[in-house]
DNA sequence: CAGTGGTCTAGACCACGCG
DNA sequence: GCGTGGTCTAGACCACTGT
């Protein structure tokens, strides 16, 4: 038996999780003041705030400062597919996806050079792009291309920006080979505020590389999603039989 | 230019980040206590703790109850290696990794039916692990298996334990199809615990399903790592030429 | 026991959003 | 201006680890 030390803030917070959960409080609701509930749970608001520190955490809760704490709207996941894009990655979503990007040029600098193996210095393209469904922002990109692959002319016309928003979901000429690692961290101050979420909550960053025939890296993208938000999908196929990579 | 909130605590995690970072306080190191370090910085224990928070968030940090906080080993990142485990998902630290298992046998329930897609009630082995690299924690796995698959016998024998083990980290008989989702998330008190981190550290969760050639689902793996430990990665080779999934 | 971190309080002051 | 969340304080008390 591990023994849960009782701890008044995460009570707090099982009981709002539960008038959520249960929907007593609707999503987009605002809850009471945390003064308010401060008093009502008879504790002081730092205590309070720790509560909804944990819900917030847990994706449950949006604080707006000066504005109030709001219930997000359910955790309609979307899955991010893996691999060379066989499947729109945004099914689920796609048809509420706005995306901007924004392009320039920069020179190749530190673990970018490692990243796409390309010199210091190396020119690139690169596009920011952010995707938001409806309201809420939900998911960042950047992604590098080598300037000499990248759209001749200006990155910032109508079809290189088109190019870029759809690269953001699918590989368009299917790369030689993907590579894509995931992780689960912090979000930089940066990605906290653009994606509308806490410091605290967890985003799923994922790097891809992709790579030609020859072996050249065509493409690193960084993509970063709020962990409440969404999923990163891998299918392996064991194909026939005769394929088995490596041995 | 975004107005950057002065934050005392933030300055102070930041100061103290650097201390670390340049190694004028070593890995494995105790800090002062944060009564002392409260004092130095001229700010209330509350304050500083708050520090202590983010640089533990960061993984930088490690707090043991009437010990101390501790700085932690640098992170030699891990990988997870996705697909069915051609490449040894531990390559890296392989050697120095010890895995504990317990064993039993469950009746499907809640989501984990969904998972498997079997009936509720149905038995199913469970593989109960944790893998330690050295001292610390670094992967939590419980692994399902219906029973009639499992080997027979007691579950808790030796080459039980091990073949349990090694699926930990690779699949042995290679199956038709795996796939796996990865998603960032806050870890569960019992993680938190488990893998000796914050609660507000992020964990990277992979759950991988292995179907074989009927389409059964032969296994159901839920992984779990400190976000800051393992990265996990995913490889799709394009194959020869021939094959193009999808126009 | 002494020393450490863990939680909580009551109240202060600041920064943001909106009428 | 008012109501909201955001940060901080000084001090209390509890829980864990060592001796």
């Amino acid at each position: 038996m591990t023994g849960t030390v009782p701890s008044r803030h995460q009570d707090i917070a099982d009981d709002l999780r539960s008038q959520i959960t249960t929907g007593r409080i609707q999503p987009g609701e605002r809850l009471p003041s945390e003064a308010d509930l401060a008093d009502r749970y008879k504790v002081s608001t730092v205590t309070l705030r720790r509560a909804l520190a944990v819900l917030q955490g847990e994706g449950l809760v949006e604080k707006i400062h000066g504005k109030g704490n709001f219930v997000r709207r359910p955790h309609r996941k979307i899955m991010y597919v893996g691999g060379w894009g066989t499947l729109d990655p945004w099914t689920a979503a796609e048809a509420a996806l706005r995306v901007t990007v924004r392009s320039t040029t920069v020179q190749a600098y530190g673990h970018l050079t490692t990243l796409l193996n390309v010199p210091v210095g190396s020119p690139l393209a690169e596009f920011s792009c952010a995707s938001h469904a409806g309201e809420s922002p939900h998911g960042l990109a950047r992604i590098y291309i080598p300037r000499d692959l990248a759209p001749v002319g200006d990155l910032d016309d109508a079809s290189s920006c088109w190019e870029a928003a759809t690269r953001f979901a699918v590989l368009s000429p299917a790369p030689a080979a993907v590579r894509e690692t995931a992780c689960a961290r912090a979000p930089t101050p940066d990605e906290a505020s653009a994606l509308r979420i806490g410091h605290a909550a967890p985003v799923l960053g994922i790097t891809r590389v992709a790579t030609d025939v020859t072996g050249r890296i065509v493409e690193a993208a960084l993509l970063v999603f709020p962990g409440d938000r969404v999923d990163a999908v891998f299918a392996t196929h064991h194909m026939t039989q005769e394929r088995q990579i490596q041995a």
